[in-house]
DNA sequence: TCCAGATGGTTGCAAATGAAACTATAGGCT
DNA sequence: AGCCTATAGTTTCATTTGCAACCATCTGGA
């Protein structure tokens, strides 16, 4: 059945349209892409994004405690300590207690977690390039200049609202 | 305390920098907006985004049915739902069944949600004008088509990996 | 040495989210 | 009319998430 589209409300200055709103825009994008990217990491491998990424930090950084992580991926610590505590169980990562500092944890990929980790690259990859697919080199630079000026400026913004 | 740096590993093209791969810079820059926004709606008026959403609908576009809300906003319809309750509940929003189909609701704002909605607007705007602040019109340009872009790549993306 | 406060990490609990089942109404087909 | 399927919307349940409280360990100063 056809809804009837619905007169939109003369309202002038005073209401605001989703479609065009930044913040909306940039929620909407992620979304699709992040349940995209879902769906391929857990449908061949059983991963959340969140243990993607620690993957993915451990590969580059191994021996990383789990506030490094936090500190690379931006993740929650609880999410951090989630996603290392179902690596561990399914064999992907070796934890080792610190010796210097027995309350840390070095953290590092299992032979069989570099082996998923390197199975996952390309369609990692493959993903990337997709959405950049019909961007010329100069959108691409566009592209990662405006990212990190947003994410300052989205910074700057989080600090200032939070007292 | 300052934790020891640890050493990339030497991986070559093999290893992904999170910070450097587009669904992760995506997913970090929406999420440090989102929630800086997020603490301004909830903090001053106790709404939640999807609430926001449902509100901004149904200022453009009253009478709007719960489907109406679904498709413009991309939300889950259990979302929508569950906002819906919330906000009628509230008295921000008013519901009617349809004479014609009893199967729908037609939705628009109470008088109490036009004045929430009128006091939140120029809160959204300014966050949006801080976001861009220091780009120029150029950029802003740039960003609205690369924006545009990338949603399709996307969207193509969650397609053609959904079977 | 010993205590107070800081830091690393985990656990418990409550709220948010999503998939699937369910109710109610509509509309087409025989 | 009587049935079958599709659509609107809600409810239920299981999973995910985030905050806060918690335990263990470390560090610096009296």
């Amino acid at each position: 059945m056809i809804v009837r589209a619905q007169h939109p409300a003369d309202a002038g200055q005073d209401a605001i349209d989703l479609e065009h709103f930044l913040p909306y825009r940039l929620s909407r994008l992620t979304n699709t892409v992040s349940n995209a990217i879902a769906a391929l990491y857990r449908d061949r491998f059983g991963l959340s994004i969140p243990d993607w990424r620690v993957l993915a930090v451990l590969a580059r950084f191994p021996g990383s405690s789990a506030q490094d992580l936090v500190s690379r991926t931006r993740m929650d610590k609880v999410a951090v300590s989630r996603s290392v505590a179902r690596l561990v169980e399914r064999g992907m990562v070796n934890r080792a207690t610190d010796e210097k500092d027995r309350r840390l944890s070095r953290l590092a990929l299992s032979a069989e977690g570099s082996s998923v980790y390197a199975r996952i690259v390309p369609m990692a990859r493959d993903c990337e390039a997709a959405l950049l697919e019909d961007l010329e080199p100069k959108q691409r630079e566009a592209l990662d200049r405006l990212l990190t000026m947003l994410q300052a400026a989205a910074d700057e913004l989080d600090g200032t609202n939070e007292k």
